[in-house]
Order: structure tokens, then C-alpha cells, then sequence
DNA sequence: AGCATTGTTTCACA
DNA sequence: TTGTGAAACAATGC
């Protein structure tokens, strides 16, 4: 499920959950909050409160009171962030907050490649994907000679795309995922970044990734939503890619 | 049974 | 050193 607009639905629900005492923390899972040991983030926050929520691109981050250590959410491929909802059946909640209030935070993810961390490091994270300026995504997207597909997903170029809004994206700029990187023109990238902006802006209102116009006509291996032609339907970037043959260039 | 999967990290190689 | 491509990771769903 998740890319930038359901990361950004995430933050908006860790923004739930501030200025409530942590009494507890699950940690237990050492593979979900790797590098740390089981009791490390626990450590780190009991006592402690949420005071801001921040995003960027997919990464998810929360500040705490008195310059206590950041706790830094990753959703991975399936991970959701649930605040005062009753416990997971199945062992899904692989990371929990505990509040005095009796409620809680948990990371509820069917996969486990989801991540909850002190302190994390962005050093190699992008600028977020809807915010980049026109000078900064003409710069990190306009260059290489890797697909264009592969660019908009490499989070260190910009942060936030993910497979299903690079499809939605690139269809409704027109353009083929199988480009080369760099050999835009300037033109086109101002087009590209205007259209990814549309494509996230739109998704974040209506609910998500999956209510894009191009995501819907994709997943039943369908035809272009414009011109009714098939589909054409290969890897690139080790990622399932579809696009129209006809319309985009 | 086998394969694909909305994500990231790590490693090999040019 | 940098950029690129491929595999690994975990678990579920078709």
C-alpha cells in the first residue's frame, strides 16, 4: 500500500497521538527495529511524549519533549500506522507505543518490512517528491543514463515515488518509463514535475495510490484509459511496469 | 505449488 | 569513487 500519500495519511495519524505519555513500547520484533536490541527504543522513550510528526518522501519521523531522541516509521510494502485501534489479531502489530491515556500507536504491518527506529539518518533520503523545486528535480531527476522509471524510483534522487504513482505519473505526462534519465529536456521535466505533482496531490485527497485514473485501467491488465490502447507491460528498475504504447513517448 | 508483490538495503561490478 | 543493476529480506495473496 504504501507510497507518499499513504505516508502522508501516516503522519497525519502519528499527529494523533502527541503530547500523550509513553508508558510502555513494544520492541520486540528485532527485525522490524533493527539495529536495536529488544528494550533499546523502550529505553529510549518510556517516560517520554510525541511532540511533532514530520514526513519526507516515505520516511516517517516523530520529535520528542525535553531533546529526547527522534523515533524514526518506515511503513515498508504493507505497513499502516493505527492510533487507539484495538490490537491486531495475528501478531501484525509489530511495534507499540503504550499510552497513560490507555491508548496506543502501532506500526500494523502484515509483512515485516516495515521499520521503527531511534534516531534515524536521512542523509540519503531526496527532497520529497511533491515539494522539490523546478531547479532542484531538473538537477537529481534530468540526469544518468538509467530509465526514467528507475529515476523517479530512487528515493535518493527524490523521496515519496513508488510503483504504482511512477505509472500514474509517467501516463499522465506522456512520457515512457523506458527514457533515458538524463536525455530530457528541460521542457519535459517541468511537465513530468508538474504531472507528479498532480498525480500525488490527487492521491493524497481522494484516499491513495490505487484511486489514480491510470493504477485503476493497470491493475486488471487492461487498456490505456485515454486512447483504449493495450497496455504494454515489462520490468524496469526490477519493477513491474505499464505503460501505453501509443500515447506515451 | 509456484510466482508476484504498492519498499529498502546491500553487494557486485564497471 | 560513482552509478547502475540484481539479489536479499518477510510474509501474504492469487
Amino acid at each position: 500500500m504504501p507510497e507518499l500519500p499513504e505516508a502522508e495519511r501516516a503522519r497525519q495519524q502519528i499527529e494523533r497521538a502527541l503530547d500523550r505519555e509513553i508508558v510502555a513500547v513494544d520492541d520486540t520484533d528485532t527485525y522490524v527495529c533493527r539495529p536495536h536490541a529488544p528494550g533499546e527504543i523502550a529505553a529510549a522513550l518510556v517516560g517520554r511524549r510525541l511532540t511533532a510528526a514530520h514526513r519526507r518522501g516515505k520516511f516517517l519521523w516523530a520529535e520528542t519533549d525535553d531533546g529526547g531522541p527522534d523515533l524514526g516509521l518506515h511503513l515498508g510494502m504493507a505497513g499502516r500506522i493505527s492510533v487507539d485501534e484495538e490490537p491486531a489479531q495475528n501478531r501484525w502489530d509489530r511495534f507499540v507505543l503504550d499510552f497513560a491515556d490507555g491508548g496506543r500507536l502501532a506500526l500494523r504491518d502484515k509483512r515485516r518490512l516495515g521499520r521503527a527506529v531511534i534516531e534515524p539518518d536521512f542523509s540519503h533520503v531526496g527532497p520529497d517528491a511533491a515539494e522539490v523545486s523546478r531547479d532542484m528535480f531538473r538537477a537529481r531527476v534530468g540526469r544518468g543514463s538509467i530509465a526514467l522509471k528507475a529515476k523517479l524510483l530512487d528515493q535518493s534522487a527524490i523521496a515519496g515515488v513508488g510503483n504504482l504513482l511512477a505509472d500514474e505519473t509517467l501516463w499522465r505526462a506522456r512520457l515512457s518509463p523506458r527514457r533515458v534519465a538524463g536525455e530530457l529536456s528541460a521542457d519535459e521535466l517541468d511537465h513530468l514535475r508538474r504531472q507528479l505533482r498532480a498525480a500525488t496531490r490527487d492521491a493524497i485527497r481522494e484516499g491513495g495510490v490505487h484511486t489514480g485514473r491510470f493504477v485503476q485501467a493497470r491493475g486488471r491488465g487492461g487498456t490505456c484509459p485515454r486512447d483504449g490502447a493495450e497496455l504494454e507491460r515489462a520490468a524496469i528498475g526490477e519493477r513491474t511496469t505499464y505503460w501505453c504504447p501509443i500515447c506515451q513517448l
